[in-house]
DNA sequence: CCGGTTTTTCAGAATTTTCTGAAAGATCGG
DNA sequence: CCGATCTTTCAGAAAATTCTGAAAAACCGG
């Protein structure tokens, strides 16, 4: 192997390490950043067998996380002609990642947070103490802004990629 | 304890389990979450001792994660006259909570993938190779990504309510 | 300084999450 | 239908995280 493919190889494990790493931060379980990672990074779709070569994990592990990502879309199944086995690709453009990540957040923190808040609003509703009325109205107070944060979530991940870049600007400019 | 009473504990204490529960999945520990769902709520500030009752937790845990939370900024210290003991008090307002929770997430979420992204985009600077070639750009991509997420982020955050929300409307108009 | 109170720390226990490896199930060409 | 290949599942092992309880440290009025 020559000097610039060891160069690659070197800084392309090291993202797959590091991001892995990262993934816990994100409440995401290590080996399936890591799958991400390397998936991202891969020149060609990859089978089950070269992600558990290539990160040192069991099958079982690999096969769990890969159609873990595949259930959130940050990546495919490819079929190839005349192969049984399933190739793995990753989406590598940015928005459609975050606007992947975006939604799947809001389905698992958004929603169930405003279940809750709503829940509990209209159990305290027409308390008629002052800590009732405070309790009610800090719930409602909630509510809204996380109702507000998801519609906002929302409507931007809907738009396209032009569109939200020209609208950060005008935001940042 | 008469009827209303009844109810608000009710609903309260679903709140604080509840939220405890949601706090998992914003990869936050479950303690720290009931914890501060309880001071939210809490209609005067309390002690340690009342947080441990209150959640039936030790004080290791129960100290741990108050000062967790203090650190945050999402909870403050209040000493009373005459009274050796702290007592805990939350920031209640919700634009204040999401700045504080926004400012945390980017400093344990975005800052450190910057760095990574930056790292290894240097490194594979000027590889010649289709393969090293490929990796620099999305690299590249994704930094810039991040870092523009990152600014937004800054600048939403700097921002007062009500010129929030009135940026809101126009996204969301 | 003393005795009483409150805060802090942390080793080991308990719990939760993740991973392995092997067995069972599915798919396919012949 | 068979044998080969690939995919899926899952019980138990391993690892990571969180919690307890008790001891140590800090603090304070007198």
């Amino acid at each position: 192997m020559n000097a610039e493919a060891e160069k690659l190889k070197q800084a392309r494990d090291e993202f797959v390490a590091q991001w892995g790493a990262l993934g816990t931060q994100w409440g995401i379980n290590r080996t399936m950043a890591q799958i991400h990672a390397l998936l991202m990074t891969a020149p060609q779709p990859m089978t089950t067998d070269e992600v558990m070569e290539d990160l040192e994990i069991s099958r079982g592990n690999a096969h769990t996380n890969l159609k873990e990502l595949v259930a959130w879309g940050l990546i495919r199944v490819v079929v190839k002609k005349g192969e049984r086995r399933e190739f793995f690709e990753a989406e590598k453009d940015v928005w459609s990642i975050f606007t992947i990540v975006a939604r799947e957040r809001k389905r698992r923190e958004i929603e169930p947070a405003l279940a809750i808040l709503n829940k509990c609003a209209g159990e305290s509703e027409g308390i008629t103490t002052p800590e009732g009325k405070a309790f009610h109205d800090q719930m409602r107070a909630l509510e809204d802004f996380v109702s507000f944060a998801s519609k906002m979530s929302d409507r931007i991940s809907s738009m396209k990629h032009g569109l939200a870049l020209q609208l950060a600007t005008k935001i940042l400019g």
